[in-house]
RNA sequence: GCGCCUGUAGCUCAGCUGGAUAGAGCAACUGGCUUCGAACCAGUAGGUCGGGAGUUCGAAUCUCUCCGGGCGCACCA
């Protein structure tokens, strides 16, 4: 509703500068007084007018207050000027709650099919913590990008992208074929023996992995040879049709189902998922190369460094004419796309996967089967065998989204790039690398689990994570830690509750904790990883928000009421200024925080930063708390007010409800 | 060497397109449970926003410069 407000104003405003000036803005600033007790909005336009109108601020901001208290768009009670020349403008409080109430707020949305690459982890290890705030950045992203009961939204397809025939599967088969000298049916059996064992099989492929990453340049003698064994390996894989690709595909599919279980325990779903081995099986490359050749972006070096590679110009970081030929000399900065030996390099892959997404590969498609069933939908995977007919249409987006860590933001930068020399501006103007920074351990952490630090390791304020070192956090062991804790917490304070309902509990609990704690941090903050601030549930936490939940949500069951009933009774309540004065401007505050998620959702998409819903559900359960100890609802024998307060819990309660579920987190019926 | 990110309270982080007195959480201290469940609330203390210069009516926010940290810069993926 806050947003409603934000925007008849600012239409008014506009009509005003227009008419009155003849001036015309295409962003005007909006902002919230510091203090509720000088009104609910601020306009700094008179600042912003001074200079081209030669007037003094004050001067300009009365002659607007003026203008503008002629005609005042609905909801607004008064507009004055304040300070050096601000326009504060002061909502009907009882008015405005009534629309809030009745759950009226502007729409989110819009026209266009929109992708959401997240996840896409290696699948020849156990994920790890790293992996988990790829996830559940991209998970939360994709729940505000959505249509749903609240908003319009956007059509959204999510993918997890699967690199089954990269360097690192073919670590994983070196170490089965030569560590282990297993053969295919070995493989299977080994498969068949571990889930005997009720073993999980990418754990059992994090040690390999770490074996195997060793042993390459354990024996100095041997390094050569185990490097070129890597490397026959890897080419085998990605040939297809040999028992090293089929040891590869049953492995990494194997760990690739156990992915989608981990993430589901965090209501982690996809829609899609597009592997590596059916972009060079199906040849997306021979069609991407031909238009990147028709369109000038990639050519034939013939001296140089890079003589006999066909690369492609970098553009210029602000030069205006990036792509034409120097005259002297090869451009020694271009980058390698094809290499002297014929084949594509990582970078040339991923540009044919990215004109695919944008449906500039009308020849190329993947075939499609079902994969995985969630209780809602299916999720698909990539084959170059039969194409199920029924299958969605992915590779036409509008819009996408990659998340993607920021290590990854030169060649990010290299595929944008290429679309914009090809002359596809439109398609690089939509393509968002969702960049965040790593998750790595502080070194107590790191000591906390038993690895050697070195000296100087320790002194540093966190330490990268290293699969090959086997070196990290696994997300299920977290989430089991987290899940375990709530559990102990639920055990002591509801023993008479069922085993079944205090797992559960424990559950969003523990998930709440941990979605919670990937996202209050900001994109581009490094995550020094320690288990004391990630098993928290106190202050800044997930179960934080959830606590203030069941409060309100006890409220109305002692109260032997609903919280729709008690908006119902709402409507028909005389405030006659409860929410008015010092007194009730507490109350007030909440209901106007509350009416905020809109904008908050808004701002969230514009900057694909979710941390800032996180900060705003985090608020309102703080501004909830505050109104909960101020206001004893039960003991209220005033029945004007007993009914705002109740409609204030049911309107707090209603907010964090939705603003955790874009979170991806439950709110638990108690806890 | 080049590019991107970053430096805010003892610690961990917010601070939206420059806007009124820089905010949270944790830690510390003081108070509040015969309770709408304290996984909570109220209060105290704690900051020359890395240093300097500039633009502006106004700068944590924009520009320049210096200092300190992180991550990238392969015919790897």
């Amino acid at each position: 509703m806050y947003r409603t407000v934000q925007l008849s104003l600012l239409a008014r405003i506009r009509d005003v500068l227009a008419q009155k000036y003849g001036l015309s803005f295409t962003n005007l600033a909006v902002e919230q007084p510091p203090s509720i007790s000088l009104g609910e909005l601020a306009l700094p336009v008179a600042f912003e007018l001074a200079k081209r109108l030669r007037k003094a601020p004050k001067v300009i901001a009365t002659e607007l207050a003026a203008e503008l208290s002629a005609t005042l768009p609905e909801g607004i009670g008064s507009i004055e000027v304040a300070g050096a020349g601000y326009l504060n403008v002061r909502l009907e409080r009882a008015a405005i709650a009534q629309d809030i109430a009745g759950d009226r707020h502007a729409d989110i949305g819009g026209k266009g099919f929109r992708l959401v690459e997240h996840t896409s982890i290696n699948p020849n290890k156990a994920a790890h913590i790293g992996h988990l705030r790829n996830a559940i950045l991209g998970d939360t992203f994709q729940r505000l990008l959505r249509s749903d009961k609240y908003k319009s939204g956007y059509e959204v397809g999510v993918q997890n992208y699967i690199d089954n025939t990269g360097v690192q599967v073919a670590d994983v088969v070196v170490g089965l074929t030569h560590l282990e000298a297993f053969d295919l049916a070995q493989t299977r059996q080994l498969l068949a023996d571990l889930e005997e064992k009720g073993e999980r099989i990418d754990f059992y492929c994090w040690n390999l992995y770490a074996r195997v990453s060793q042993w390459y340049t354990a024996d100095a003698d041997q390094v050569g040879m185990r490097k070129q064994l890597r490397l026959e390996t890897l080419h085998a894989i990605e040939h297809g049709g040999n028992e090293t690709a089929e040891i590869a595909d049953v492995i990494a599919t194997a760990v690739l189902q156990r992915h989608l279980e981990t993430m589901a325990r965090l209501s982690i779903e996809y829609d899609f998922l597009p592997r590596e081995s059916e972009i060079l099986h199906l040849h997306f490359w021979d069609a991407a190369r031909q238009l990147m050749t028709e369109k000038g972006v990639l050519y034939l070096e013939t001296e140089g460094k890079n003589k006999g590679c066909w690369v492609m110009r970098r553009a210029q970081v602000n030069g205006t004419e990036a792509n034409q030929p120097s005259s002297d000399g090869p451009d020694e900065d271009a980058k390698v796309i094809v290499r002297s030996n014929g084949t594509v390099t990582y970078v040339g892959k991923d540009i044919a996967y990215h004109l695919w997404k944008f449906g500039l590969l009308p020849s190329k498609d993947f075939g499609y089967r079902k994969f995985w069933q969630y209780p809602t939908h299916t999720c698909w995977i990539s084959t170059d065998g039969e194409s199920d007919p029924d299958h969605p249409i992915f590779g036409r987006a509008d819009a996408i989204y990659n998340v993607i860590d920021s290590r990854q933001n030169d060649p990010q930068t290299q595929v944008v790039q290429a679309l914009r020399g090809m002359g596809f501006t439109e398609e690089a103007d939509r393509y968002t690398h969702f960049s965040y920074e790593m998750v790595a351990l502080t070194p107590r952490c790191a000591l906390e689990l038993g690895y050697a630090v070195s000296e100087e390791d320790q002194r540093r304020p966190f330490i990268e994570v290293s699969g090959r070192k086997g070196f990290g956090v696994k997300a299920d062991d977290l989430l089991d830690r987290l899940i375990g804790a709530a559990r102990a917490e639920v055990d002591a304070r509801h023993p008479e509750l069922p085993d079944a309902e205090r797992d559960t509990i424990a559950r969003q609990i523990g998930v709440g904790a941990l979605r919670y704690f990937m996202l209050r941090y900001t994109r581009n903050t490094v995550i020094a990883f320690d288990f004391k601030d990630a098993l928290s549930f106190e202050g800044e936490t997930g179960p934080y928000v959830q606590y203030a939940i069941v409060r309100a949500a006890n409220i109305f069951r002692k109260a032997n009421t609903t919280a729709e009933a008690s908006l119902e009774e709402f409507a028909n309540l005389k405030l006659n200024g409860l929410l008015d004065g010092e007194e009730g401007s507490v109350v007030w505050e909440t209901w106007l925080l509350a009416s905020k998620l809109t904008l908050t959702i808004e701002q969230c998409i514009a900057t694909s930063e979710p941390a800032y819903l996180a900060r705003y559900a985090f608020q309102l359960a703080q501004q909830f708390n505050n109104f909960y100890h101020r206001h004893h609802i039960l003991n209220e024998t005033d029945p004007a007010k007993r009914g705002l307060y109740l409609a204030t819990a049911a309107v707090a309660q209603r907010e964090m409800v939705r603003a955790l579920g874009y979170l991806g987190i439950e709110a638990p019926e108690r806890m």
